[in-house]
DNA sequence: GTACTTATGTACCGATTGGTATGAATGTAG
DNA sequence: CTACATTCATACCAATCGGTACATAAGTAC
């Protein structure tokens, strides 16, 4: 049996997507119901029999980015990956999500910090508070696995520069807001890697620049 | 003569701190007018009269912002400081503001691009989004300067050594929000700042860290 | 004193917020 | 067919949104 009752006249997962982008581009609070409404062509009662409410879809929303677009930081935790590669992968990878077409620009994780207002809001943003820590948490890791290998100088200070690479990447939301190209990001990432290979035991020429976000199944972002 | 009619019975100047400390820590559209009306402990019509509206008054507000916490910056055009010490200056006291006390965390012109909904924020945000426009051009300006007074090596990507100085500024309002010290900004910043004396023609082993954000009368940030 | 000016408190405005009750429409199961 | 399950459209809900009318209070000017 396909599934009792009437069925939906819209696509939900479409619907979801349009939602995202929505809560993406204003933020929750900024983002109301007649708007979502509007956007996805339903009526109130369709809205809150597919998605239960406002919040409720909001988290789902965040969820579907998550495992999507925010994704492209995900190689932080691949330890196959040289931890300057990885580095290099997640800020190339999440510039190009950024600034690429489709979507809204800047990255909905780094955009949550401002959206609420309420006390209550700690349940909304949690998730991504969460993902937030995660790579901050996968930057450091990074340091501290390039020292561990003996790839970067024993008086390396891990929590400073793997600042400087998160601090670097958060700052990617408001220039991607502020219309900067993909390629200006590209540029910029290109410069600040060096401070990696300044930290290194022996000096060396790496070959940045070449890494190019759809080197791996990440082309529809 | 003082001046005529009944005198208002509160601060307008206090009022308009704690407006601004409330748009700033909350964004636009989360302020509510009951939530300013009970933070400035005052009604309707006194709110009104004092400061127009609401879109007024965030106006107000962002003004206010510019010209006290929003100062940290204007170093980068202060063309008596050396270029390098100008971008660590404004560095350095950006984080010890946006990480101090007495006031929301992070900086109010970056949070603001997330703040709005409508298609006619325009006009709201204009001021912040002019702000920033400014310090990433006094960022590149600051660049240019070392170039051409032959600190920097002619081989420099001016835009894209200024576009990490501006990333990374942009990016210690997500890091304030997510409760990073001072302390861990300032060290992120003695790294970054490594990017300009690797730059530099002759590599030169500079004095970092040491400026104090209480250097030139912000002590009140 | 009276005239005038400004601020305040109460009570209120239409519009929009997030969310529902209700009954008809449309499907499957038997 | 009937019974059941689910979605749909219309209409509606209390609460809150930003903003105002109006009378009164409190000051200065003369």
């Amino acid at each position: 049996m396909a599934q009792m009752g009437r069925p939906r006249q819209f696509d939900r997962d479409a619907a979801l997507t349009t939602a995202m982008h929505l809560f993406w581009e204003h933020g929750y609070e900024a983002t109301s119901l007649s708007r979502l409404k509007t956007a996805l062509g339903i009526s109130a009662p369709s809205f809150y029999a597919a998605f239960g409410s406002k919040e409720a879809l909001f988290q789902e929303a965040v969820r579907c980015y998550l495992t999507t677009h925010g994704t492209v930081t995900d190689c932080l935790w691949d330890t196959g990956l040289a931890p300057r590669r990885a580095i290099e992968t997640a800020l190339r990878r999440s510039a190009a999500m950024q600034a690429g077409r489709g979507h809204p620009t800047g990255c909905m994780v780094v955009l949550g910090v401002v959206g609420t207002g309420c006390d209550a809001d700690a349940t909304l943003t949690a998730a991504l508070d969460a993902s937030r820590a995660r790579t901050g948490a996968g930057m450091l890791a990074c340091v501290e696995r390039g020292m561990e290998q003996g790839e970067l100088r024993p008086d390396t200070e891990p929590r400073a520069l793997a600042t400087v690479f998160e601090s670097f990447l958060l700052g990617l939301t408001t220039l991607a807001r502020d219309g900067v190209s993909a390629a200006a990001m590209d540029a910029a990432i290109t410069q600040v890697l060096r401070l990696w290979d300044l930290a290194c035991v022996q000096p060396q020429p790496v070959d940045s620049a070449t890494i190019c976000a759809a080197s791996s199944g990440v082309a529809w972002l």
